[in-house]
DNA sequence: ATAAGTAGCGAGTGATTACTCACTTTATTT
DNA sequence: AAATAAAGTGAGTAATCACTCGCTACTTAT
């Protein structure tokens, strides 16, 4: 039913090159490095955890690093860049009639999304202050493009007079922080917390706050 | 002039217990930990960094997480605590007409404590996942007080009719959503970058979407 | 001047680190 | 069934890890 499956049981079961013991290595190293960090975690104990012998991670993965790489690049690359690109047509597509009908369809994609990958997610935000060429792959390949859809719509909002006439990407940047504060206190209090009335409340202020003037 | 000064450097200076060497660790250590990170950081790289002897680093600290606590602990429990009531205090008995000028007042004060701070923050952030006990020092010490001043406050504004009659809870998330949007941007686009109309509209935004109603 | 305490040192500790390699087992091809 | 290749193993490696300890140098109290 769902388009949008979880991105690691999805890797693991639509690729047919991957041995029952890589699958085994995959899940223990998010579960671990999600636990206790990426430097944290040995691959020692990924290996107790995934029931392998060490040597066999080596066999799939030239460095710890690259072990880390296969977990979070495939949700940058793959997921987050098409899917959310492909959402964002299907978005346009419709056509919600206002600017608000679209954002909480973005709400509820996203949260969707989150749920099923908060593991791959926090491994990201983790390590993503430590690791450069992470940080460069998502800008180049996921950040622009991303960024660029958005502003389009936006602006497409913008052109029928919903919304006010500041540059997009404040608009931008004012409308993610809601979206993101609301997400983030939600996972740091309570995962499974889900306020409706709060949603509500967010995508009202969001309405009034970027009303057009008179 | 500034009452708020480099909570480092007014460790060093001001704390007389502390040897010279103990100062360079400490600026080593803070360095490198915003850097690389706790874990990926050795005590060697520490020591060479501060020109000491590895064993002048345990000298002084039992433990290499008792090296990371006595740098970021200060921060959390000497300054964002008593500090942040302090100022709140100071804003309070101010008493700003509006709640417009509360927010932009806050904005300029934690603009100038980023600033000064920004390392200590940053390993703070970083670190955060992977200790929970600084998690429960921080929620313990710091943020239950600091959510409950913003509340009154918050009520403080709503009882004078200048804001919507939201819960409290949700007028502080949205209004700390964006303000922390705004930095965010900010210090991973480019520092130095401080765009006052931006602060502007962000604040003009918030006004409008917080406005009681009609 | 002497004793006591503190600061600093750096070689040394066992444990752990990421990673290798010669080898065995399992799967695939011929 | 034989040959080839790929997957898996686990003991082994040098390097590095956080941390200790016996020592010297210096400061302070008596």
């Amino acid at each position: 039913m769902t388009e949008e499956n979880n991105l690691l049981e999805e890797m693991l079961q639509e690729d047919d090159s991957l041995t029952d013991k890589q699958r085994k290595i995959l899940v223990a190293a998010t579960e671990m490095f999600a636990e206790k960090g990426f430097a944290a975690t040995s691959t020692n104990e990924i290996a107790k955890k995934a029931g392998v012998a060490e040597g066999t991670i080596f066999r799939h993965y030239k460095t710890k690093k690259d072990l880390l790489l296969s977990i979070v690049t495939p949700m940058m690359v793959k997921m987050l860049g098409p899917i959310i690109i492909k959402d964002l047509n299907k978005v346009l597509d419709e056509d919600f009639e206002h600017f608000e009908e679209f954002v909480r369809a973005m709400i509820k994609n996203r949260q969707e999304f989150l749920d099923k990958n908060l593991k791959v997610v926090q491994i990201f935000l983790q390590e993503i202050p430590f690791h450069p060429e992470l940080r460069e792959q998502f800008i180049e390949h996921i950040g622009m493009k991303v960024v660029n859809r958005f502003i389009q719509i936006i602006e497409h909002y913008q052109s029928k007079g919903q919304i006010v006439n500041l540059p997009a990407t404040t608009v931008l940047r004012l409308t993610a922080s809601s979206i993101m504060g609301y997400f983030a206190t939600k996972y740091i209090i309570d995962p499974k917390w889900n306020d409706d009335e709060e949603i509500n409340q967010m995508i009202h202020f969001l309405k009034k706050g970027l009303a057009p003037e008179e």
